[in-house]
Parts: C-alpha cells; sequence; structure tokens
DNA sequence: TAACGCGGTATCGAAAGCATACCGTGACGG
DNA sequence: CCGTCACGGTATGCTTTCGATACCGCGTTA
C-alpha cells in the first residue's frame, strides 16, 4: 500500500466521480457525445470531455472521429475496457442490492442528532 | 441514470478517493485510529477522519471508543461493510492485472505527442 | 514536571467539480 | 444568400473537496 503503488493509481482513476458511469453507459456499443451526456443525466460537457479523455489515455476507450458532416465522433470500450465490466457489475449490483440499508443508516444517523 | 437515483448516490460514496483503500485495510479485522493512517500511506488525518464519519454514518464501519487511557478507539467492518469486500476484491484484482496494459496505453498516448 | 502517544481539529492554499455561456463548422430551410 | 440549427466541444467563474502542515487536550510515563 505504498503511495507510489501502481494499483493505487489504478484504482486512484477507476474511483472518479464519472468513469464508472461513463464505462457502463458504453456496455451496449458506440455511443456519440451527445448521446452520453443526456444518458449520464447531470453530467457536464467539460467533466464528460475530460472524463473521456482520461479512458482513451488510459487505454480503455477509442474515440474515432468520423471526419463527416454534420460532425460524428463515436465512444466505444476497448477489449481492456470490456474487461472492466465484469467487476464494475459487480459492484453496481452491490450498490443496487443495499441501498435500502445504507438509507436505513443514514437515516438513523440523522436521527441520533446529526 | 437520472441524477436523484439512489444507485448513483451510492456509487458517488464507493467512487470517493478514500473508502476503498479503507474498507480493504479493515478487512483483517478491527483496527485502530493511527494504524490505519500508517497502514494506508499518504492518507492526511483529516481525510481519514472525514472518510471513517461517512462509512460510519453509510453503516458500514462501526466505531468503538473505548473510553480507556490513553485513548483507544476501534474501527471495523460492519457486516454491511463486509459484503462490500468481495465487489470490491473484483476492482482490486483488476486494477492489479491491468497495471501493465494502462501503464503502456499511457506512453504510447504519451509518445503520440500528449 | 517534562516529554510523549493517541485521536483527532484548525487553517490555509491547491485542485477538482459544476453551472452556465459561448464558439466554429457545416448542413439545411426559406 | 442568409439566418438558424445540431454537433462536439471550449471558456469562464464559482463552489466544494483535497491535501499539507500545524496544533491541541488528555492522560501516561520517564
Amino acid at each position: 500500500m505504498a503511495r507510489t503503488c501502481p494499483s493505487r493509481v489504478v484504482l486512484h482513476r477507476i474511483g472518479a466521480r464519472w468513469t464508472v458511469f461513463v464505462v457502463n453507459a458504453l456496455e451496449p456499443g458506440p455511443k456519440r457525445f451527445v448521446e452520453l451526456k443526456t444518458h449520464i443525466q447531470g453530467i457536464t460537457p467539460k467533466v464528460l470531455t475530460e472524463t473521456l479523455r482520461t479512458l482513451e489515455r488510459d487505454g480503455l476507450v477509442l474515440r474515432t472521429d468520423h471526419e463527416e458532416s454534420p460532425p460524428r465522433v463515436e465512444y466505444e470500450l476497448t477489449a481492456l475496457g470490456r474487461s472492466l465490466l465484469e467487476p464494475l457489475r459487480a459492484v453496481r449490483l452491490w450498490a443496487e442490492a443495499h441501498v435500502p440499508e445504507i438509507q436505513a443508516a443514514n437515516a438513523a444517523a440523522v436521527a441520533r442528532g446529526r
């Protein structure tokens, strides 16, 4: 668990606020910028751009500019990106399964006077 | 994938920078504040406190102040917290397995002139 | 009685996130 | 030919969070 441990860096990337949502959104297949933006409700274009650029640098996402008019840019998962889907699905399923417990815990904490 | 979707909130929590490390550090059993701080190299006391308080509110971690002298406070995972270990382990293993590919992708991106 | 260890706060500057507005290009309608 | 629109972003400014460093109150111990 040293600061320099590379897996720490990787986990830091994965832990970045929006990567999980972007990768999940790309699961069914390639998507365009605007599609991603509307699918992941609440993300701003700036943050989406940054997230996609980071994922591209890390080799998880492939960006294809078709150089057409009107512009068409598609983002899709690479093999590496798809390999991340399985562990992420486990986390997402956990989250969905345990939302009630967490909300109950929060409510209890508030009731105790937070 | 609405903004209000509770699983989004939960994933946001999990995505917080240090939760993964704290939960993993608590896997073997209860730990004291200083133990956690030295084990998770690089975390500052402030951030560790905040992370632990959040995990406590969410019902993932139990804080036990033994009211002794010298002070002894122990943190341990609840059943809910332990249930998170399995999905997190999957993500950690993925990270460890794919570090070389990600580093290679980064190096390639740099070589292309970033 | 002075120094130390524990479990934290306090303070301040840096970085990341977010909302909002805007832009260049080329298609398209009239 | 001229105004408008969609796409894929960028620019700007503000708020929240992160991070580094310093410090504190208490009780124990030397």
